[in-house]
DNA sequence: TTATTTTAAATACATCACGTATGTCAAATT
DNA sequence: AATTTGACATACGTGATGTATTTAAAATAA
């Protein structure tokens, strides 16, 4: 690699970090490039170069978290016992990342109002992927009712998004939290194949 | 009522009109105060006087919203034969509304990015509690789990509003429209009380 | 090695929107 | 009829975005 790509590389970091960090304590619209910039010691110059435009520099802070959550997502997932627990696990882990002001702000806020529906974002919303996959697995083995994958995906998704601006929001996360994941868990029951 | 008082509540009515138009073409972030307000003959004097802000008209926007969304869901709720179906029709009713431009950009967009969230509001959203309300019968009547109220309500209100922007960001809407709404109904199921 | 070209980032500038401070005129009050 | 109130308009200051231009360092070529 190129000593000026290395140092290119470096400053999208940087920039990127400094943004994840202002859009979160001041929110997107409210958030100066020029003081999130100067904190890293940088100016626009570097933003405009790198990122095009404050809306490009908040795509690319989304497209990162997007994926760290569902990296989470499916770890957490991926630790149940079956295919079935890992959809429950998945649901909880989102609602619980939710809660990170980070997630709730950029992600979930922020996100959906400047950029648009998550499905059309350049990143395709990499957490509903990992939801389609596994939703669309129990249907296939006939776990779950025969409903629309991608439907039945955003539903939950959504479901879990509303569950952590609630528990956010309140005054005792700690106590609302577990309501949250029960009635989760009470709707996910709602797409199981009757027996 | 003072001639005075009169006038004054035709130029509120007038600003909200326009700051609904100016809203849902632009989005909040990029609407213009002084071309709302231009447009129907007035200056940004007569919103600050009135609304103190450009967040409180958005605030005074979402609460007429809100409230019409209110009004409609409880009406469709009203035609279905029993609770349960009635919960149903209101979740499809919300569904549908949610496809307005108005509704989504504005109240499910732009409302909880800028105000934050909605349970919070002045309004308290007035949609959310119909919801509260009906669960809160469903439960009692026993036709419900013995789940929190507030979390399932909060939970369905989500899975409609994702359902929903779903539906309007996709190609064809009216092909997925009922597809949202069978795997809505889906979900309800999940807390129904097994006889 | 030196000269030339590229380009990442800084700087300077034009534009525009918000919010406040002040002014004005009609309407209410006395 | 005089005075005061207040709804709205106007003028201005501040700050943020985006673009055009410049700078300087690194890559390339001679």
């Amino acid at each position: 690699m190129n000593k000026r790509q290395e140092q290119m590389a470096e400053t999208r970091l940087k920039l990127i970090q400094a943004a994840r960090k202002a859009f979160t304590e001041k929110g997107f619209a409210k958030a100066s490039m020029d003081d999130l910039t100067s904190n890293v010691g940088l100016t626009r110059g570097a933003l405009y170069h790198n990122f095009g435009n404050k809306l490009g520099l908040l795509a690319a802070v989304v497209d990162q978290l997007d994926s760290e959550m569902a990296t989470k997502a499916k770890t957490e997932g991926d630790k149940a016992a079956n295919e079935w627990g890992s959809l429950l696990q998945e649901g909880t882990a989102y609602i619980e990342m939710a809660l990170e002001p980070e997630i709730q702000r950029i992600v979930l806020l922020d996100g959906p109002a400047f950029l648009g529906d998550p499905s059309q974002w350049p990143s395709q919303s990499a957490c509903l992927q990992i939801t389609i996959e596994k939703v669309k697995r129990l249907v296939n083995t006939g776990i779950l009712k025969n409903v629309d994958v991608e439907a039945a995906s955003r539903l939950l998704n959504g479901a879990a998004l509303n569950a952590a601006l609630w528990v956010a929001a309140s005054d005792k996360p700690e106590t609302v939290l577990p309501k949250a994941i029960e009635a989760f868990n009470a709707l996910c029951s709602g797409l199981v194949r009757k027996s």
